[in-house]
DNA sequence: GGATCGATCGGCT
DNA sequence: GCCGATCGATCCG
């Protein structure tokens, strides 16, 4: 399976996010492989998109979307969860697309590790990856990954597979973005592949 | 099924 | 000091 090179993340962010439906997102932790078909994307466009957090200007937590793409943007929100991004397009332009749920392929045992809290019943399978906080939290990915490329094929990556064809592909508005301003809520930069049951709710 | 709310802390004003 | 690219618990029906 082939992966992802630099030049796919150089594209602009819509086909980004729309292109990386289907594709499979491979997490490598002491040589135990954790994959997901990446199933819901969103795009984060550049400075005057409102709902980018690098609308707020260049800082140490953005300056990863001003660099190359195809590298890992991870934050940290809410006080409990992490959030993971691919960034694109060129240098000094900020922009990202955050992956929004996977459908776990392989190592779902392991990932239920991740995810189960202490003195808490297990994680049903339909809950295991299907958000941005719980996907990285079964991937068990956090800020220590924060500007990796993701081009190497170590640590965290994305290989090809079969792609999703348009009448299967879902589009509308991003989630959880009601602080920015009235346009860029309403803008369609949120995909997913219709009818899956690992897109988040 | 849906609505509501608290958790919990880094980043920015 | 405020608030967030979320989630899970709880209450209601």
């Amino acid at each position: 399976m082939a992966l992802l090179p630099q030049d796919f993340y150089a594209q602009p962010t819509l086909t980004v996010a729309r292109e990386l439906l289907g594709q499979r997102l491979i997490r490598e932790i002491d040589g135990q492989r954790l994959v997901g078909r990446i199933v819901e994307t969103e795009a984060y466009i550049g400075p005057d998109d409102t709902a980018n957090h690098a609308s707020k200007g260049r800082t140490a937590r953005t300056e990863v979307m001003f660099g190359p793409p195809g590298h890992a943007y991870v934050y940290f929100i809410y006080g409990m969860y992490y959030m993971l991004n691919f960034t694109t397009e060129a240098v000094g332009f900020p922009a990202a697309v955050l992956i929004r749920a996977i459908e776990p392929l392989a190592g779902q045992a392991l990932m239920q590790v991740y995810r189960q809290k202490a003195d808490s019943p297990p994680v049903k399978p339909a809950n295991l990856t299907n958000g941005p906080g719980r996907l990285c939290q079964a991937l068990y990915i956090n800020k220590s990954l924060n500007n990796l490329a993701v081009t190497t094929g170590q640590e965290l990556w994305v290989e090809a597979d079969g792609g999703i064809s348009d009448a299967a592909v879902a589009v509308g508005p991003r989630i959880g973005v009601a602080y920015a301003n009235p346009k860029d809520q309403a803008a369609p930069w949120r995909f997913w592949i219709r009818d899956n049951r690992f897109v988040s709710k």
